[in-house]
Formats: structure tokens, sequence, C-alpha cells
DNA sequence: CTCGCTCCCATTGACGCCCATGTGGTCCCA
DNA sequence: TGGGACCACATGGGCGTCAATGGGAGCGAG
């Protein structure tokens, strides 16, 4: 299977670096991704990260809005000014920087959370909220009536 | 029969293993299903287990949102970051992960339930419970003047 | 010269695959 | 119809491999 799925967490060791998971790598390198892009998620307090193809996407998102928009500069900010390239050292590990900390409140461990094309990294009590709080919006739309 | 049906108990090993009902490996081989996706279930303590398919349904929801929009975000979290591919062992287990663990309650015995196109893993007291629950539900809407 | 990042190596623990055992049920045959 | 052999399945354990993690050393930039 060639997409991220699932979730994980691992431990920041004191270096700062973090393990992504084995299967997730394995992604990687089924879809031929060497060079990493991260940006601060638009919805959740998360960092995403993908290939290349991952910031074209969203800048033909871009593209489609008028370009003198609100939402025009506040998407460029986030996929500009809020990307970031990452690379792997040989082990499969990520550095957890001051830009990944800040935005996502990570402190000793990350949870890594497979999203299809692209995975995130998420404070793992985080993650847990919002998750539940999506499985609880979920039934609020299939059951509105109650 | 080429139906998940019926539920039967099994107990997790000392490595966290557990056998997949007979019955369900041979549906399972019947359908042709050699990957496994399962992802907890949006309304019970349960993990549901299916083919591909299983996943292919939900994200064909999911093309349906605006890819954007909170919604589809918070479903790709629940189905992406919720579902897992599992892996049978030669004797047809699988392994009873943390992932699978904290959702359902599980701990040392597993109950399957066939839900005719998948199954689900659940912990055998929560079944019984939803399961009498659904019973005394069912009882009601029939007979509403008692 | 010092700090920080990268690469390399070691350790430990988890997971995969293999083989062994017990038990209940079924079929066959006398 | 009773007994015995056989078989399918659930379960247990050994062992090798790989992943996650931790620490040491080298290199380069400031």
């Amino acid at each position: 299977m060639n997409r991220f799925l699932s979730h994980a967490t691992n431990r920041v060791d004191a270096k700062g670096r973090v393990s992504v998971p084995a299967p997730f790598r394995s992604v990687l390198q089924e879809r031929q991704i060497q060079e990493l892009y991260g940006f601060q998620d638009f919805v959740f307090p998360a960092i995403s990260i993908g290939g290349p193809e991952l910031m074209e996407r969203f800048e033909r998102q871009l593209g489609q809005l008028d370009a003198f928009s609100p939402e025009a500069h506040q998407m460029s900010l986030l996929v500009h000014g809020g990307g970031v390239f990452m690379k792997l050292d040989p082990e499969g590990r990520l550095m957890v920087t001051d830009f990944i900390r800040a935005f996502t409140g990570i402190t000793t461990e990350v949870t890594f959370v497979g999203r299809a094309d692209y995975f995130q990294l998420w404070q793992p009590r985080a993650f847990q909220d919002a998750q539940q709080a999506a499985r609880l919006a979920h039934q609020r739309r299939s059951a509105p009536a109650t």
C-alpha cells in the first residue's frame, strides 16, 4: 500500500531527533520522495509533511483564489511563510526544530498521523482531542435529530 | 457463504496475538482479500476490518467534500489517521497493538463480530452490552405501547 | 574556539516466521 | 452403535531480523 495511514507516537531524543515510523518511510521510498516539504496545517495545530508536489498542490489551490483576497494572502503566508524543507538522517529521523515545537506544542513525544498523500506531526494529546472532536462531529452529522 | 457472520471470542496470547476465527479467514480467502484495512469505528468502541474497498468507500465520501473544508480534514483524521493496515501471520493471527487496545479496551480476549462485508474486534463485555442495548432499543421501537 | 548539526555505531526490545502441542469434533469401520 | 484414527483449529514458545532509541565523534560555520 502506498498511502500514509494510521498513527503512531515516537519519542524525541535529547538531540531533538525523532524516528519517522517505518511504514511511513517505506511509503516515501515507494513514491520516490527524497525532498520533504513541511508546512503548518491550515486547520489543525500540526505540521504536514509530504513531497514537493504537496507544495505545488497548495500553490495551485492558491492560484484559484483572487490574488488580492485576504484568503489568498493568508494561504500564501501559511504555504510559503509557514513552509520548510526537511531532511531525514541516515536512520530515518528528522529534527524537531523550534519552528515545529512552537506551532504544535510538541515537547518530548510526536504523534505521526497518516493523511493518505502526506503525514502530519502532532502533539500526542492534541491529536487525541482533535480526533475525538472529529468523531463527535461525525456522529452529530449522521444523526442530526436527537 | 461469503459473508462475515456470527461472533466468537478468542484469547490474546502473551505476545499479543489472537487467532482470527477460521470461518472469517475462509471468507477473506473467498473474497481474495490479502491486504487488511482496519479503522476505528465511528460509533462503537470497536475496530472494523475489511479489504481495501472498505477504505475506498470512505475515501469516495471524502472526495465529495471540499478538500480544504474543516469537515474534510476531520473526516480524513478519522479515515486515514484512524485507519491501519494489518497483516495476518502464517497461522492466521493478527497483532493486538496498542492502537487497538487503547480504542477498544481489549486486554486478554477479543470478540470477533461479523458485519457482512467486514468484521469487528470488540472487548467481549463491551460487545455484550452493546448488543443488549441494541436489542432493547429494537423492542422499544417494535412495541412502542406497553 | 565553540556550538550545533550530521554521520556512525551500539543496544534493546518488538515483531515476523517457524515449529510444536492440545483439544474438540468428525468420519470411518468393525 | 461404540471405538479409534484423523483432522482442523486455537494456542504456545523459540529464534532471527529489523526498527526505535541513545551516545560518541567528526565537521563546518559563526
